[in-house]
DNA sequence: GTTACATTACTGACCGGTCAGTCACTAAAA
DNA sequence: TTTTAGTGACTGACCGGTCAGTAATGTAAC
């Protein structure tokens, strides 16, 4: 009925469609979660029309799993190489460490997948696990590897592994909950930065976790 | 028009509604989420039709707002009572603090609600915005509280006080988080018991906190 | 006790708006 | 000309909130 002309150049580009729509749905679900984004505005900002984004992925659902897949998978083998390769003693390798995830998830985008996860695993089991299996596990394990090297050096005292390992998860668990859920309404008079929380969270945790000696650990400065 | 003769028996209980509807919306909130959750369907389990919740709350945030004043915020005042009542050490307060907090929030329903806003504060800006002045705010300053009476009876470092509040806050808000989303997927040979975790947690917290001595502090049995 | 009337707690059909997903059609490419 | 990537109006389901109407209770008169 309406012939409506001026309508702009409708290009033909079936490669770059998926990780277009992907990108998009990506920022778009970190910033407002999984059922507040609309699939249209996904499609809007990868510069199709919804009708595009049906043909690429079957479903809002499947488009959300392939996002978590794309973005999370892959950033162990590198990190577990650098624990290899590390030199220092576990008060260093524990601060770089907690430091370095936060540069590359903490406060990148993909933090906003594990906050994301978090949200809304009870919604989606399957993701759930999938997150378990492929995030959260692998990550344990690095933690749970840096601590024994530390025990084993004697640097560390003797603690349970498990536990330990939670007691570093949380705080950045917590940072990057905060972050994306009650900061944005926060008073800027009390903000909370969150490399300074790092800083003063792991001079706690050393003092804790470190041999007895009567000097103390190298605190941050 | 539908005479509909066969209507069940429609009683009168103006008293008792408000609290049915809360209690149905609590459990319902925490098992859904807030924006999963259909009014109509907290009114049906509060064993009335949904123009009588409107009849008394004006909407469904404003519902959830009186949730969380019922179940969270009037807790304060006697956890501050507490509080000037307590005669130990900082080391038995901080502990009694955290597994009280359990006891009484962590590990009932109303654990759902701070979880709830952590994944949905994002999209509810007024709920978020309601939830850090109501429970937030009130609770940073318990813990302050708590901190800077350590400080004057010498028994804790010098500390900053506000990171040190968030210190405490972050493995329960970790917890919280954790239990409604990733722990029912775990299996069960890696479950995470939350009185040992807040046990582990303050031993090391104390271990940093805690003013040197040459004996160590009370720590869990 | 019963009839008549007043009050109000309660109901559920309905409205307006939103949004995931569809499909008949359009136009670029082969 | 045929094939297929891309479009956007449309559909059907959903849901928060409304309101005209219903029935339970109160109460006053007889």
């Amino acid at each position: 009925m309406n012939p409506s002309p001026p309508s702009v150049k409708r290009e033909r580009r079936k490669e770059a469609r998926p990780g277009e729509l992907l990108d998009a749905a990506l920022a778009l679900f970190v910033e407002k979660g999984f059922a507040a984004t609309r699939v249209e505005e996904v499609a809007a900002r990868a510069g199709v029309s919804k009708g595009t984004l049906f043909l690429y992925f079957p479903s809002k659902e499947e488009l959300f799993k392939a996002v978590v897949r794309e973005t999370i998978s892959g950033r162990f083998s590198e990190w577990s190489q650098e624990l290899d390769a590390f030199e220092g003693d576990s008060a260093e390798l524990l601060r770089y460490c907690l430091h370095s995830w936060w540069e590359r998830i903490g406060m990148t985008a993909a933090s906003g997948i594990t906050k994301l996860v978090m949200s809304e695993a009870g919604m989606f089991p399957e993701i759930a696990a999938f997150y378990q299996e492929e995030v959260i596990h692998p990550g344990h394990d690095l933690l749970k590897r840096i601590l024994q090297r530390g025990i084993d050096r004697q640097e560390l005292r003797p603690l349970s592994l498990e536990y330990a390992v939670y007691s570093l998860m949380a705080p950045m668990i917590f940072l990057v909950t905060w972050k994306h859920s009650m900061a944005p309404c926060c008073p800027p008079s009390q903000q909370l930065d969150p490399a300074t929380f790092i800083d003063n969270q792991i001079d706690l945790l050393l003092l804790g976790m470190l041999v007895r000696s009567d000097s103390p650990p190298s605190l941050s400065p």
